[in-house]
DNA sequence: ATTGTAGGCCAACATCTGTTGACGTCGCGG
DNA sequence: CCGCGACGTCAACAGATGTTGGCCTACAAT
């Protein structure tokens, strides 16, 4: 969408063939993971040759990091009423997570490869941190909280999203939101470790 | 230990070579998950033949079977202060996922790997389910509430011992203990998601 | 109409994978 | 002392994988 890497450069013919390998791409590593989801599968998905996939993006490396390309979209404090703020953000990452598979994608991959791992690390450093920078009273904090809201969100959507567990997927959203949103709420406003917000 | 598939079984002449499979393989798997960790890798750093793997366990499934064998061994009730419970868990957790590697096995395996995700099931059920109706008031509700506490152990073990990610693997102990006690207690103990405890 | 070029497929490569079977060798019970 | 079974190695298999280069086709600019 507003990548500055690429100039505009006019449609290629081939776009559609490209969108479709990448669209098959993210589908075959949200399900498989980077191991298993191999460029043949991938090709076979998109109904196009294996060396097409070399061509375009170089190596399986390279499809997996443009297949990845995640946008948190994280909303602004002012969009929230102070009070509900944990429920907003764990309805938007409920969002996230159910609206498209890249965010299982690159959990399961990060999981088991380095260059997963990478691009994890770099969407908390870029997106979540300052996110908890707007949020938060003391920007010093903002990596600490941002880790204590991605550990429980994080948590969460493993156990529901990529392993499935029982009780975690078939917990009603509203409870899970119920559930979680005092905790993320807490790790972003409470003074200390101790603390809830209202202590003198 | 106390397997009550083996009987006893004099000593084999072979038990110093099963032993360093397993702990070859345990730390493969830990390091490279399921799919990178090879049999011959495996094999290789036990000082003996890849072949031999396949004798002792069958297949590569086999071993990783052979290889995880998980014991949370959480403390009962009686043996911690109710006052401190969500405390003494978080120490217990930190506990297990430092001082081996199966933890980290496990999780690496569970997010690839259809066995990996079972035995991760496996584990929740017969062990932290049943915890958990030990500790909280309503056995029904017990799934529901190790679920939530899994959820946030994970997602923290996820970043701090997985991922290593800077702001959680640098967080000292005793920080990530007072963070997550409150959030585990309250999942445990609490009456429903929206109270804390003491609402009147 | 011709031609250059981008899009696409086919076949092959070198390598690695889990797995198997044949072949030695050591140690212990008879 | 002998023989048999457990222990271990070697070599090879069949299949899959990422990746490469050659070749054909069809479109677009000249």
């Amino acid at each position: 969408m507003s990548d500055p890497h690429h100039v505009p450069a006019r449609p290629r013919r081939s776009d559609a063939t490209r969108a479709a390998i990448l669209a098959a791409a993210r589908e075959r590593f949200a399900v498989d993971g980077y191991e298993r989801a191999t460029v043949r599968s991938v090709a076979a998905q998109a109904g196009i040759d294996p060396s097409m996939v070399m061509r375009y993006f170089g190596s399986k490396e390279g499809l997996f990091a443009a297949a990845v390309d995640v946008d948190l979209h994280i909303p602004e404090p002012g969009e929230i009423p102070r009070e509900r703020l944990g429920e907003a953000l764990v309805q938007h990452f409920l969002d996230l997570w159910e609206q498209d598979t890249v965010l299982v994608t690159l959990l399961r991959v990060g999981v088991t490869h380095r260059a997963g791992a990478e691009r994890m690390r770099e969407v908390f450093r870029r997106q979540l941190v300052p996110a908890a920078e707007r949020f938060g009273r003391d920007p010093a904090d903002a990596p600490r909280r941002a880790m204590l809201v991605a550990s429980q969100v994080l948590g969460m959507a493993l156990l529901r999203y990529v392993l499935r567990f029982g009780p975690a997927a078939e917990m009603p959203r509203e409870d899970v939101v119920a559930w979680l949103a005092p905790t993320v709420e807490r790790y972003i406003t409470a003074p200390d470790a101790r603390g809830v917000g209202d202590a003198p």
